[in-house]
DNA sequence: ACCCCAAAGTTGACACTGTCAACATTATTT
DNA sequence: AAATAATGTTGACAGTGTCAACTTTGGGGT
């Protein structure tokens, strides 16, 4: 079954070595998940993909679940890279924090195959040291841009840290609950698209819900 | 192979039928899904864990997903009862509220597995009616539960569930933040217990970040 | 008291998966 | 040009979800 002289180079080209498999197999694994969810995913769908064997991957990843941490590592990237975009040309905070969240939500439905793969339990539940500074670089420019905030006294004072984890959770946790479809029949957010759910999430946690106290 | 007369059932009852098995498998899949994680879980092994063939679960779950579904229904009715009683002996709403917010992080870290299947991506794009209602009834009884507040004149009026969606994104983002361990290596988190994070989350919703207006 | 049937459980098969081990080909370094 | 590391391939194995066909069992109508 040997092949004999295949002098000039097939259209369908099959060389031995790919190229980029790596990469192929990264884009392949997106895809899938985008399609079939992160459970629904498969080496060996996304090595066939790359029109390459079913054990090729095993050199570029020790491991399925390796594979999609790099994934969730590239997406917690992108997100950065995103929610920086969002605000490089704005000066005001407030408007800086409101840009901020909206990205955040814009980007977790944009993005929802990596999203997802960021934020999967397999994943979480695996974490790697490199995986971690990333979800890390994430928050502390949640921090960051909450600290300049308040160094301009947008914001209330000796509480940064809190502030910016309470806005992280909110804007993460909107953006869970679209994703999720949760709030599909619920009257507020049925009708509104993600960005303005977001908005009106960030709005809340700026003004607070309470009634401001009457001295 | 016949065994003959077990008048009084014996310690190891082989029976034929299992009693129920249902909810035998409920309970080992929980288990399992502690244990293993939700994409670990296992229809067979649950079968095993039941002393039961690998095919007896199809003759109650039309699928691996449906026994899925079915965790986070049950679970979801185990959280609004976690939520009611954690506010039934408190009369002062905004302490009601904080009540609410911590509940919700204590369901979450104490019945992880069930929070885990609830907010599974496997179990959300497959969402059932009766999943959806359960999910609906909780975000109600928030919504309730800032409706009440806003009548005793403690929160901004006109906008009760605006608030009750960024009071149940916020909290519910905190939990899944922390189920994944994403805060661990953070300033604010990683020494905090969870219900003080939840704490915290609820006080700066309710509080609000920005600086007071001065008019 | 019987028959019979639907419910509940079982066995066996199938295609598919992740992963391991051994082998083949190509690229790179010396 | 030879040796070696990197990259792909083939084959095997145990384990999985699900389908189909069979068996056992408990309960209701007659």
């Amino acid at each position: 079954m040997k092949k004999i002289a295949p002098p000039a180079a097939a259209p369908l080209k099959v060389a031995y070595h790919h190229g980029d498999l790596r990469r192929s197999l990264l884009d392949a694994a997106l895809g899938l998940v985008a399609s079939h969810g992160v459970q629904g995913f498969t080496l060996r769908e996304a090595a066939r993909a790359a029109n390459v064997s079913h054990n090729a991957p095993y050199r570029h990843f020790p491991t399925r679940t390796h594979l999609l941490i790099e994934l969730a590592i590239e997406g917690q990237g992108h997100l950065l890279s995103a929610l920086r975009v969002a605000v490089a040309r704005t000066a005001d905070h407030r408007e800086r924090i409101v840009r901020l969240g909206i990205a955040y939500m814009e980007y977790a439905v944009a993005h929802t195959a990596h999203f997802r793969v960021m934020f999967s339990s397999d994943v979480a539940l695996n974490r790697t040291a490199d995986l971690t500074d990333a979800q890390n670089a994430t928050f502390q420019f949640f921090e960051q841009e909450i600290r300049a905030s308040e160094q301009a006294g947008l914001i209330r004072k000796n509480a940064v840290q809190e502030h910016a984890l309470a806005g992280w959770s909110a804007l993460h946790g909107a953006a869970m609950l679209v994703l999720d479809g949760v709030l599909d029949e619920t009257a507020v957010a049925a009708r509104r698209k993600p960005r303005e759910i977001a908005r009106l999430v960030i709005e809340s946690l700026l003004t607070g819900i309470l009634n401001p106290p009457k001295n």
